[in-house]
RNA sequence: GGUCGAUUCGUCUAACGGUUAGGACAAGAGAUUCUCAAUCUCUAAAUAGGAGUUCGAUUCUCCUAUCGACUACCA
């Protein structure tokens, strides 16, 4: 087999959907398991819905999701550029090249007059098709005189040029997912490939001129593209080239969360989460929250996304990059399409999280503590998240997680002071104050074997002191281990603030 | 409407014609704990319907239903 080469070809209409983001992340997969190439072409053949700001933003997104571009658009390579609009020059000659094999040829129709055609017929409950059978009674250099089709020409006339369609004719497809296809070329139409208004070529034809021209082996894309395969093997047919063709595989779609259809880039994030890997900044000022903004990781991203539609077949869930590149296979890629499920993306995230290094908490911590007003140390803010961290789904929990470990409770949280802070209880806290204070080692093991020890021989009541221990310590009536967290502050602190519970709470 | 595609627990999915149809998220119950999470254990939960092929069908074929895509001088 020739050298794998594959490419994502978003169209810089708006920001990446998370479909998008997984099309381009099984391009990836697929290229690094061959050792093949992975390119990025924008496809940008559109004026009129050229969103500025599009292209930059999925460059970044696939920056943040870790997909490395090899050739492209941002990084350069052997068959720049890679950006369709600064390549306009080339497709002309290819265009006109199918009119001179008789694959393709030039039409007159103004886009009213079809439009008027296309009202006409649906008025009569009719579709109407420039087709086979209708493409004689229209204005095109099959219908009218070549003397009239130069003139036109020459006069400056506005012209498109069509695929001719075959008609009747059977074309059989192949497909890695979705297996053997065949379809009859008399329900498709005839294509404009190249419009001389923007003297730019059509989606249809810069692709396939630009798979050929940049060598690429394997088309991986969405399932919206089928309806068009057809088309594009006839015009691999048309120009020669079937026998380099590149082998097709459609990805299911991923489905809108509530409701039908397909997800699309309008959908924002109404879902309440988000569709985009990064917030989205629309032209219209319209803001739309993103993955990262949101706090996941980037990883916990791909790894939710890679699972979307394919899985490896074994009961694995948990993914890094490298073991997706290993596994990934275009054979285990599901048919069907997908909706995906926000909880999960959740637990993804808190997977990674947990497993997420102390120092590289720390790191997200630390500026939130700062903007709290608090001030500490790498080491300190490391200690803090080892012991809350698997409590935590995103970065932004880890503040209200470990903030009484550097701030003394200012109030007491009402609920729990009336359940426990109770006269009977309070007068243990005295005992207990005492008991801490003799402590000549204060670390957690020895210091809860202590404080067990009085409770048991007093045969007190557990519960009640250390939730009161907890008001007293936290201000709050739930969180990690007590004892964690009072060898977190330290004996001083420790005293500190059960004297200040004492003092500031009245008995329930 | 036409063409094509898809259909397994609520959701994502596994099961190269032979399994008590498996896992995960979510849900429920229990265990654990100083509390809340986490964790562990357990429970409930599915082959869209109907024909056929076969000793045997979630798996192959056909029909029906449902869902989806496409049906632009958009990609």
């Amino acid at each position: 087999m020739s050298k794998v080469r594959v490419r994502f070809a978003p169209s810089p209409t708006g920001a990446l959907h998370i479909g998008g983001v997984r099309t381009a992340l099984y391009n990836y997969l697929f290229a690094r398991h061959n050792g093949g190439e992975f390119l990025l072409r924008i496809e940008d053949t559109d004026s009129q819905r050229f969103v500025p700001g599009a292209e930059e933003y999925i460059i970044e997104s696939l920056k943040w999701c870790g997909i490395k571009v090899d050739e492209g658009v941002g990084v350069g390579g052997p068959h720049a550029p890679y950006r369709q609009s600064e390549r306009k020059d080339i497709y002309l000659k290819y265009a006109l090249q199918l009119v001179e094999s008789g694959n393709a040829y030039y039409a007159f129709d103004t886009a009213e007059e079809l439009n008027a055609l296309r009202s006409a017929c649906e008025a009569k409950g009719e579709t109407f098709s420039y087709d086979a059978k209708s493409r004689g009674s229209l204005k095109n250099s099959l219908s009218l005189p070549a003397e009239e089709v130069k003139r036109r020409i020459d006069a400056g006339d506005q012209w498109v040029i069509r695929f001719k369609m075959p008609e009747n004719e059977n074309v059989e497809m192949d497909d890695i997912i979705r297996g053997h296809i065949t379809i009859n070329t008399s329900t498709l139409d005839d294509k404009v490939l190249y419009k001389s208004a923007d003297a730019l070529p059509t989606y249809h034809l810069a692709n396939i001129v630009d798979d050929h021209l940049m060598e690429i082996s394997h088309v991986i894309r969405g399932e919206e593209w089928l309806p068009s395969l057809p088309l594009h093997f006839l015009l691999y047919r048309a120009f020669g080239w079937t026998d380099s063709q590149p082998l097709f595989a459609h990805l299911p779609l991923l489905l809108k969360p509530q409701g039908q259809g397909k997800l699309s880039k309008r959908d924002g994030d109404k879902f309440g989460f988000p569709v985009f890997p990064l917030e989205w900044h629309a032209p219209d000022g319209e803001v739309s929250m993103g993955y990262r903004e949101s706090g996941y990781l980037p990883q916990a991203f791909v790894n939710m996304l890679a699972l979307l539609g394919w899985n490896p077949g074994t009961e694995q869930e948990i993914f890094s990059m490298e073991e997706l590149c290993e596994q990934f296979s275009l054979e285990k890629v599901s048919k069907s399409g997908a909706r995906f499920n926000a909880e999960k993306a959740k637990w993804f995230n808190a997977q990674y999280m947990r497993a997420a290094s102390d120092e590289f908490l720390a790191g997200l911590l630390l500026p939130q503590l700062k903007e709290a007003g608090i001030d500490t140390t790498a080491e300190r803010a490391a200690d803090a998240v080892a012991i809350i961290k698997e409590r935590a789904t995103f970065p932004k929990d880890l503040l209200d997680l470990t903030i009484y470990m550097f701030r003394a409770p200012e109030s007491y949280d009402e609920k729990s002071v009336n359940k426990f802070w109770k006269e009977e209880n309070v007068a243990y806290m005295r005992e207990l104050r005492e008991i801490v204070a003799d402590l000549e080692v204060f670390e957690k093991e020895s210091a809860e074997h202590i404080v067990r020890e009085w409770i048991e021989a007093g045969q007190l009541p557990m519960g009640k002191i250390m939730n009161c221990l907890r008001i007293a310590i936290m201000g709050i009536g739930q969180g990690p281990d007590i004892f964690s967290i009072c060898e977190f502050i330290g004996k001083e602190e420790t005293l500190r603030r059960i004297d200040a519970a004492l003092a500031k709470i009245q008995t329930a």
